[in-house]
DNA sequence: ATAGAATATGAATAAGCATTCACAATCTGC
DNA sequence: GCAGATTGTGAATGCTTATTCATATTCTAT
């Protein structure tokens, strides 16, 4: 935190070059794709010579992975923050999608990556990130199983499925709403509730009359 | 159909020919990814000289395409089949769900590539086929939203969401769970009715009615 | 201001790979 | 069994691009 004062002006210098090197890497690598991205592109849009940028990475594959997982530690602390929030188990649903949401919004480049790399097979790249990606989105779901499981045991939520389940369902149509965003084709919801209604009403059970929704459809 | 009838002997040898290419070709896709696998191991796989590729394939690009077009083809009729063939919505969807499941079980290979051609952005290839898929897929969708539509009007269904949100939510649901079987992590549920229950049953307590913003513990 | 260290540069190197084409093998009808 | 046509072959070509390194530039401390 505070170690920020103790870096030397080199040394904030290097940062902000590395920050520039990855800033124009993730701009080319997501309009490109990794294999159609040069590294003198790479260099010439982030204005240093291709020598430097191997000064800061030992490779194009170091460079990629570099860019992939510091950025994915970010979204990943910013959605378990976004869990970790609050004691009640709706807002805390709320919370992610919208937390999720806003994030993705911010950094549209680096999420077409994230999805390249996680969904679909990602080979573009070595065995290591791949792995070490699944895991840390394995350990995100299971922070938003464990809020299923709460709401279940406290006996708010209804025993519907699994609450690994429930995690990767909300978790997979996020994605799917924020890909549909992504294309053009939708606005990703600005409330949440359009995408949890799915999970707290259900689609049977005509003998409830529900109060808040049937709104505009 | 009785077509196959009238090739010549000639006509088939070639058509066995480019599904062996083909097939070399998806498996080297699959495991390497686009980039990765030269004409040459294609070829070799297939155990044909380079040239014979050639001969059936302008280039790398129209081999790629081929694959994937004629092979996404074939989903998109069996799911069209599978939501075409019962009149009761229910039916169509655990139809649905099966068939998708089934469907893609025994094309591990390919799928692996649908993946990464359809979710995350697909910049493997030029332009052409990354629209092709979504229109298609997009068509798909729309029939899916169909079943749920006529489902609401006939009073079978509640109208917990748009009809073509649900669609994206229940494939993006199936995705979600077959990425997981893919990963060697879960089996793909036997009953379809593991992933329809999300949809099905409403997580909230139906004596808890939600009201859209004051919710609070 | 200056030596000497640290850093930046980009032309040159080397490897990989898509694509071609002159030739070889095979097939066809006679 | 043969001439001519069709089809298969894979070494050679040429281009792209990651990576290096000898040199130029900039910084630091005296």
């Amino acid at each position: 935190m505070q170690e920020i004062k103790k870096l030397s002006r080199r040394e904030r210098e290097k940062c902000r070059q590395r920050r520039e090197m990855l800033t124009a890497a993730v701009q080319l690598f997501s309009e490109k794709g990794y294999h159609n991205a040069s590294m003198q592109e790479i260099a010439a849009k982030a204005e240093f010579a291709v020598g430097t940028l191997y000064k800061f990475f030992k490779n194009k594959e170091d460079l990629y992975k570099a860019l992939i997982t510091e950025q994915a530690d970010r979204f990943h602390e910013a959605l378990t923050a976004a869990l970790g929030e609050e004691t009640d188990e709706i807002a805390q649903l709320r919370n992610y999608v919208q937390v999720k949401g806003r994030v993705f919004m911010d950094n549209v480049a680096f999420i077409r990556l994230y999805f390249a790399e996680t969904r679909g097979a990602g080979f573009s790249i070595k065995a290591g990130l791949d792995s070490e990606l699944r895991e840390r989105h394995c350990q995100l779901l299971h922070v938003l199983a464990a809020v299923f499981a709460k709401g279940m045991s406290r006996g708010r939520f209804q025993r519907i499925a699994e609450p690994q389940h429930l995690a990767v369902a909300l978790d997979s149509l996020c994605n799917a709403f924020l890909s549909n965003w992504l294309e053009g084709r939708d606005a990703y919801p600005e409330s949440p509730d359009i995408i949890l209604n799915i999970f707290f009403h259900g689609l049977l059970e005509p003998s409830f009359p529900l109060h808040c929704e049937s709104e505009r459809l």
